[in-house]
DNA sequence: AGGCAATTGGG
DNA sequence: CCAATTGCC
């Protein structure tokens, strides 16, 4: 047993950093006040993620994350302990049976709010209290506090704009500060650090972290940067070189014109709060240097989608049944969505027939991240075109993606279905061929993605003919984009 | 965070 | 013949 009277346990779950995590702040705090050493831990989870739909590449890339936060732990002496229980049913034990291990006094972590998560969390603090002197939650996924924006009548936002608008005012009114940096602790003993041994697998070498993960199936993530320096790294060179064009080029998916931070974002890597920080600081510096409100706007524009990202958190924590599979407008689980396999399967493929389309489901496919512009496409196609299940897409995509977030995603389905609160009114839907000619006019993104239209001109290239088609081996467009489109509108119709 | 077709008004 | 505008889905 160890000398040092106990210890403080901090569980990472979605915030995979060091920087402004009030969970860890606040567990080193208490560590260190006590003159006790804080370790840390991290549960893996294989059936229950494989239940959540969580994407091989996106498991990688958490793989590789956990690495470079290991690292950082272990020249803190906070080391990082993996455990591993199947489902989340099995947390409450496996957690228990390390705490007593490692003689835990106090847990610290940050809320996670979707629906499994807050049970998980339910049945831990049940189990745990009775043996620990104390547990600690923090909320921590959104920017502003879930639960902490309400209309007049005391009820939660269901419409965005008078969200945004409330949101902001709040934020002028007590402007966002970040959480400090933890503070160093005693490096825990030998016995300790054996017992913790004896009871997780510390994760001080890549290969003790690949022996854990060797329960998942796993793709290979490496074409995406990991850890808190690479966050960090690609957060400044947005905000120094592309954030003032965020306005114009964000919607170019030939162009490198967005952030590349939401698998940051995704796994905790990075805060919203620390992005929200950085990006009002540099508008600030903008506007003390004489720039207009014009020359601003790309910076306005992308905080305006970090509130998506909050609206969409506060939504999912509001309305539970968001995060089990249920639409936010009940009457549309009415729709008679189509059983079409094979149209599926083309649309997973990228092979439509439309090539905006296409192009963009290769790019999920080949890259595990599709550009913002093209998932509302492909939704929207998939959704209103084929008429088929946004939950089956929504699936679809969170199995592919290396950026998957739940309330981020469902939020984007349910907007692109018509299904969601403020979303796409029903008879709004995209012509993914005009999109293609207005956000990828010269076919720059097509030809990528899609190389064996790479020879055709700039004009035939969103929609070929018959016979560029044929001579291309490039298939027929699977749907006729006008019949389908006044179908869809006419059954979303009926349903009044 | 649209699309479409009918209509208008200038060449 | 065309771009811009309008009303509806």
């Amino acid at each position: 047993m160890s000398n040092q009277k106990g210890c403080v346990l901090h569980w990472f779950r979605n915030d995979l950093r060091l920087a402004d995590n009030p969970a860890l702040t606040a567990a080193a705090t208490r560590a260190a006040d006590e003159a006790l050493p804080l370790l840390c831990c991290f549960i893996i989870c294989p059936e229950q993620w494989k239940q959540h739909d969580e994407a091989p590449i996106k498991l990688d890339f958490l793989r590789r994350t956990l690495w470079e936060l290991a690292k950082a732990l272990e020249e803190r002496g906070n080391y990082l302990f993996l455990l591993t229980a199947n489902t989340f049913s099995e947390v409450p034990d496996v957690l228990e049976t390390f705490v007593k291990a490692i003689d835990a006094q106090a847990l610290f972590f940050n809320e996670e709010y979707a629906v499994n998560e807050h049970r998980r969390d339910q049945a831990v603090a049940g189990r745990l209290l009775p043996v620990m002197r104390s547990l600690h939650s923090y909320r921590d996924q959104s920017i502003l506090p879930v639960k902490s924006i309400r209309t007049q009548a005391g009820e939660p936002y269901k419409v965005f704009t008078p969200y945004k608008r409330s949101w902001l005012e709040l934020t002028d009114g007590s402007p966002i500060s970040l959480w400090p940096k933890p503070p160093q602790t005693v490096t825990p003993d030998k016995p300790l650090v054996a017992a913790a041994n004896r009871a997780a697998t510390r994760a001080n070498t890549a290969k003790a972290i690949d022996e854990v993960f060797a329960a998942l199936e796993l793709t290979d993530s490496t074409a995406w940067a990991a850890g808190e320096d690479a966050a960090h790294d690609e957060l400044e060179a947005f905000i120094d070189s592309r954030a003032e064009d965020y306005d114009t080029l964000r919607d170019k998916p030939a162009v490198n014109g967005t952030s590349q931070i939401s698998r940051f974002l995704a796994n905790g890597t990075l805060s919203g709060r620390q992005c929200y920080v950085v990006a009002t600081e540099a508008r600030r510096r903008l506007k003390a240097e004489g720039a207009s409100e014009h020359a601003t706007k790309g910076f306005t524009t992308w905080i305006s989608e970090l509130i998506w990202r909050d609206f969409y958190i506060h939504l999912m924590t509001d309305n539970p049944r968001l995060s089990m599979h249920q639409p936010f407008k009940a009457d549309t689980d009415q729709l008679q969505w189509n059983d079409d396999s094979s149209g599926f399967e083309a649309w997973c493929e990228g092979r439509t027939g439309i090539p905006l389309v296409d192009a963009a489901m290769r790019q999920l496919k080949q890259t595990g991240w599709m550009h913002n512009r093209l998932r509302m496409v492909t939704a929207m196609f998939f959704t209103k075109n084929l008429f088929l299940d946004w939950r089956l897409g929504e699936r679809y995509f969170m199995r592919n993606l290396v950026d998957g977030y739940l309330p981020s995603n469902n939020g984007g389905w349910q907007w692109s279905a018509s299904t969601g609160t403020d979303a796409a009114p029903y008879f709004r839907v995209f012509n993914p061929v005009s999109q293609s000619r207005s956000h990828d006019p010269d076919g720059e993104f097509i030809r990528r993605f899609v190389p064996e239209l790479a020879d055709l001109d700039n004009k035939s290239i969103h929609d070929p003919g018959k016979a560029q088609r044929k001579a291309c081996d490039y298939p027929e467009a699977i749907v006729d984009l006008k019949t389908t489109r006044a179908l869809a509108i006419e059954r979303f119709k009926n349903l009044g």
